[in-house]
DNA sequence: ACATTAACTGTTA
DNA sequence: TAACAGTTAATGT
């Protein structure tokens, strides 16, 4: 979801600022607020029951935070964690109930994102549901790409580490890497000097 | 701080 | 049982 920063501010938005490994927000919260990264990049995580980290996802600048739990009365089931410093837009969720009244066209662009949010969480789960890694790690990156606009073959760099994609479908950094030497043999992607282009 | 390699262990197709 | 993912630890960028 992206709501306009003008309209945001003028609807009372407050802006706040986050340090790396701040929570934005933590499982067992109760959704207070809409919020939208004005800059930073911030984790959306889980941790399972022996510590370790899943990540949901890792989003930039114009991206909203857990707004698909803002039309339900449940407690948030994930962390947002900033990845990097941040400023983030905070509207109270009661503001922006009412905003989505007041503008019909803002209310069909969240149905909208609500749906290809589903569509693409449907995606995610097939592909992590693989016990092929390479499966995994191709999904991801496919959903990746689709952000972007040029899907021209290794045009789009993936900018995370190794570490981020071992986390974001639940393997190792060491069968990451090995996996990423097998998609490059098979010419899946390219990598230069460590950079990841698909 | 992140990426890679290697040697070993355990699981599973 | 051979292949392959995870573990650990050392080393490279």
């Amino acid at each position: 979801m992206k709501i306009e920063e003008n309209i945001l501010l003028s609807s009372g938005a407050d802006i706040k600022s986050y340090n790396p490994k701040e929570f934005i927000f933590r499982e067992e919260d109760s959704p207070h607020c809409y919020f939208q990264i004005a800059s930073g990049t911030v984790k959306i995580n889980h941790y399972n029951e022996d510590g370790g980290e899943f990540i949901h996802n890792i989003l930039g600048e114009k991206q909203s935070l857990g707004d698909s739990m803002l039309f339900l009365d449940k407690k948030y089931p994930m962390n947002a964690v900033a990845l990097t410093p941040c400023t983030v837009f905070c509207l109270p969720k009661k503001t922006f109930l009412n905003l989505l009244d007041q503008y019909p066209d803002i209310s069909k662009q969240m149905n909208s994102c609500l749906s290809h949010h589903l569509y693409f969480k449907t995606l995610m789960i097939q592909n992590m549901a693989s016990n092929n890694p390479a499966v995994r790690i191709k999904g991801l990156i496919d959903y990746l790409k689709s952000f972007h606009d040029c899907d021209d073959q290794f045009s789009f760099q993936i900018k995370l580490t190794r570490q981020h994609i071992a986390d974001l479908t639940g393997l190792r950094v060491e069968t990451v890497i090995r996996t990423l030497k097998k998609m490059e043999k098979e010419n899946i992607l390219k990598i230069e000097n460590r950079h990841i282009f698909y």
